[in-house]
RNA sequence: UGUCCCAUAGUAUAAUGGUAGUACGACAGAUUUUGGUUCUGUUUGUCUUGGUUCGAAUCCAGGUGGGACAACCA
């Protein structure tokens, strides 16, 4: 009955350290993101990392804030991070801030002074920099690297007490400023900061740099598993000698590649670019990879899930086809989204030899994947809308849909055939004249007939008005970050085309913002929240797999 | 002229010294009252050169290629 899986690698880290005892057993993990910009897809890929690690093996994750800058970070950020986290299905042990540890984080600082391991540096930024070398040639010491254990710590209180301007002192280890590690020449611990901390006021003016702070929350936490990604593999060595000088619990960073995807960006600082410049309506447009991005366009957080298993984690370099996670939501929305007509861009359709003023209840089920879906019936009358791509003046040989002498089924209705049509002076098609074969009618057709051609439709008098908004791809290029140049030039300029006025089946009307639906052959789409009653707005998640516009294409 | 990480179909990801497999994509066909879904089939891969071994994608060495590192950011 076992599900045979492989494991990847950091399932058999953590299987093998449960099987040499490491810990008692024990599997805690933590996911730590800054408060200072919204969660990517490519957090969900940590997150479903770090929490489906600890669920797999009976552990626990915390969600701990690294909220050491205080001049980037704000609630906002908090808040809509645990949402997202909430809304991706996940439990966190504890809510922690690495701001909770800021007292026992100056007591480790005064510890490494006292043992000789930090000190207090005078120099500025650009000097630190200049004798900091390159990653070819070894750094020098700072003319302050000797003072005494007395006058740093002295130093360091006046820094803590606020005596000492921004800028003017740091707290630099003292480890080795010849290492060919960069991160090991002597990295600050702590800058001076005369700022408001949205969470400890106005408390403290020295914080912490990330680097003295993340490895010793995870200590701190007795995080088992500490997992980040590849940039930070050369800080390993740091954060051990800091567990190790101050002799605490001894947490192991592992790495992963993080997820790269085609047609986008990953970078918050990008991110924040497209918010603040307003190349987006904000970090949860619908065409943004933000998870509350992904959330508004409809995506459901078992689909992120379920791409999250799919990529796999693993140490390359990756660039991950885009078209995988549309086929994720697609997948599931294919089972679980009901059917429905929408017309987006209508040309009229008279049946010259149905009743005027007849109307008709057609039974239509809602979901041919789902029969405990159940149904619903549409209105047919003698004039419908049907979408202008439907039909063709002159169509090719494999156009399955209607043109002058051609036969289609209007679904859950009637087989017609195409007798005429109007143009206006433009030679737009304005009105398509049918008739209709009543022998055949769907669930019950005698006609004999067999036509290759399904399109859908809405009756002209009783179909409802919506908006539409069809999403496409927010660059143009594969990977934007990888190209010459701003990478804001190759935003396209056709990622949102609005419908103002689509016709739709009435029940529409009573959609509630996040209800999803499939609109029959043109895509998953998703009532957004600017919705309000009798005035319904969608979002276009994911077309539907559209073999016809590949061919089409082909010429 | 440094240190570190990495290299398997188009894209990802397995195979943990013993038959190179899976997913997505692409292509072809069947089914279909959604050109959707479903089903069937096809296609394409171990960066390179040596070494160890009965046997190497896997272990070792050299090369090549890609990535990271010089923020008082995280």
């Amino acid at each position: 009955m076992s599900e045979e899986r492989s494991l990847n690698f950091l399932e058999q880290i953590v299987e093998e350290d449960i099987a040499k005892g490491v810990n008692g057993g024990r599997v805690h993990t933590r996911f730590p993101p800054e408060p200072n910009g919204y969660l990517h897809i490519g957090h969900a890929k940590s997150i479903c990392l770090n929490f489906g690690l600890a669920k797999k093996y009976n552990g626990q994750t915390n969600l701990r804030f690294d909220d050491t800058n205080p001049v980037t970070e704000d609630t906002e950020y908090v808040e809509s991070i645990k949402e997202d986290i909430k809304w991706l299905g996940y439990e966190w042990a504890n809510e922690l801030y690495a701001s909770d540890y800021f007292e026992q984080l100056y007591q480790f600082a005064v510890t490494l002074i006292q043992k000789g391991l930090a000190y207090v540096d005078d120099s500025s930024a650009a000097e630190i920099a200049a004798m900091k070398g390159t990653p070819t040639e070894p750094g020098k010491n700072s003319p302050f690297r000797d003072r005494s254990v007395e006058e740093n710590l002295r130093l360091f209180t006046e820094m803590r007490e606020g005596k000492h301007p921004d800028g003017s002192k740091v707290l630099r280890a003292k480890v080795d400023m010849a290492s060919p590690n960069m991160h090991l020449r002597d990295p600050l611990m702590y800058r001076i900061k005369h700022a408001h901390h949205h969470r400890t006021g106005n408390a403290w003016s020295i914080y912490p740099m990330y680097d003295f702070a993340h490895g010793q929350s995870d200590s701190i936490e007795h995080i088992t598993h500490s997992i980040c990604t590849l940039e930070f593999v050369q800080h390993r060595p740091l954060y051990d000698w800091f567990i190790e000088q101050l002799n605490i619990f001894p947490s192991h960073q592992y790495e992963f590649a993080r997820l790269n995807m085609t047609y986008t960006v990953m970078s918050k600082r990008k991110l924040l670019q497209l918010v603040n410049e307003g190349h987006v309506t904000g970090w949860d447009d619908p065409r943004m990879p933000t998870i509350s991005g992904y959330r508004r366009r409809g995506y459901t957080p078992s689909s992120i899930r379920h791409f999250a298993e799919r990529i796999g984690v693993q140490k390359r370099d990756n660039l991950i086809d885009v078209g995988l996670l549309e086929f994720c939501i697609r997948e599931e929305l294919n089972k679980t989204a009901n059917r429905v007509m929408a017309v987006l861009d209508p040309v009229k359709l008279v049946i010259t030899n149905y009743p005027e003023g007849q109307t008709a209840e057609l039974p239509a089920e809602n979901n041919p994947e789902d029969e405990s879906a159940g149904s619903r019936t549409v209105t047919f009358s003698n004039t419908l809308y049907i979408e202008r791509e439907d039909f063709m003046e002159e169509p090719p040989k494999k156009f399955f849909r209607l043109g002058p002498g051609l036969a289609v089924r209007l679904k859950y209705a009637y087989i017609i055939k195409c007798d005429s049509f109007e143009k206006d002076a433009d030679g737009n098609v304005t009105t398509i004249y049918c008739s209709y074969i009543p022998e055949s009618l769907s669930g019950g057709d005698t006609s004999g007939l067999k036509v290759k051609g399904t399109i859908h439709w809405v009756s002209a008098a009783h179909a409802a008005k919506a908006e539409v908004r069809l999403y496409d791809r927010l660059f143009s290029v594969e990977n934007p970050a990888a190209e010459e140049g701003d990478f804001k030039s190759f935003i396209n300029p056709n990622s949102l085309e609005v419908v103002k006025e689509a016709y739709v089946e009435p029940v529409l009307l009573d959609a509630k913002p996040g209800d999803r639906f499939q609109f029959l052959r043109l895509g998953y789409f998703c009532a957004d929240t600017d919705t309000v009653p009798g005035k319904p707005v969608f979002n276009r998640t994911v077309t539907l797999k559209d073999t016809w516009a590949k061919e089409a294409k082909k010429g």
